[in-house]
DNA sequence: CCGTATCCATTCCGATACTG
DNA sequence: CAGTATCGGAATGGATACGG
């Protein structure tokens, strides 16, 4: 049998993984926000082969995570930009490298980090906060029904 | 050949998703949050077959997200506890919940968000803030070599 | 340079049956 | 209830060759 599909969930989490919760998915978008937007210069950084590109650029575009345009230089080609609701996804990445920057063992020789680009200082860890500005522990949430 | 292993990549983005990013990880902590523990309480809550269940725990447990300990109620068996590590993954789920609720349509009859247990008042949507408190958009931050 | 098509290996998942 | 063992099917990814 097939994967669940998980699109109709209640939960907007099992929502969200069943659009992005693919291995490539996120990555790509991760380059996008970089500012990537050529075929060419997805692949050579993702270092993933082109067939499986195309796919997951495919299914980026028919979620409406990307669109796809003609390219601007006047190539006979595509562009991929981020729609809106991509660029929605900045945060979840944000998050994840936060993540991978504070509990992950690092044996990698160079280490990367998110910083404002006018200063160059690290963006500040993110904070989950009540309506009325608390800091917000795991513990302190729980899921209803909205609306 | 087998899928990258990027455990090792300077990106701490694509180190995070080596570790998670697959698809039924995320939800088990989603579920751990909510404070499940025991074996059947997942596996009734995600519908997932029982081997792939044990596997995904196996792995999570291995990777230092959960933690196996004895059941507390004097059975037998198991409980599978988040560890700080694992809590930590709070803030992603909270930033997928958030997309999810505001980027995908709804198909689901019902819909869930995440409040404040105390007030029941929905939690803020996060915000991603320079060391100055300003907001960033995503064409505000870059990558650079940390330390 | 930008993709697509084909083929193959691997991984992953689900169903089922089984043990303690 | 809490797992393990085995099996088959599906999805995924990589290599390569090919066409626009």
């Amino acid at each position: 049998m097939r994967r669940k599909n998980l699109s109709g969930a209640a939960c907007p989490i099992a929502r969200s993984l069943d659009v992005i919760g693919d291995w490539w998915s996120l990555l790509i978008v991760r380059d996008a926000l970089k500012g990537t937007t050529r075929f060419g210069d997805f692949q050579k950084s993702l270092g993933v082969s082109k067939n499986i590109l195309t796919r997951r650029l495919r299914t980026l575009v028919e979620q409406g995570v990307l669109e796809q345009l003609p390219a601007t230089d006047g190539s006979a080609y595509q562009e991929y930009r981020l729609t809106e609701k991509g660029r929605g996804l900045f945060k979840v990445l944000v998050a994840l490298g936060q993540w991978g920057l504070e509990s992950l063992a690092d044996t990698a020789p160079v280490r990367m980090a998110l910083v404002d680009r006018t200063h160059r200082q690290p963006v500040r860890a993110l904070e989950v906060r009540a309506a009325d500005g608390r800091l917000l522990e795991p513990g302190q949430t729980m899921m209803v029904r909205a609306s």
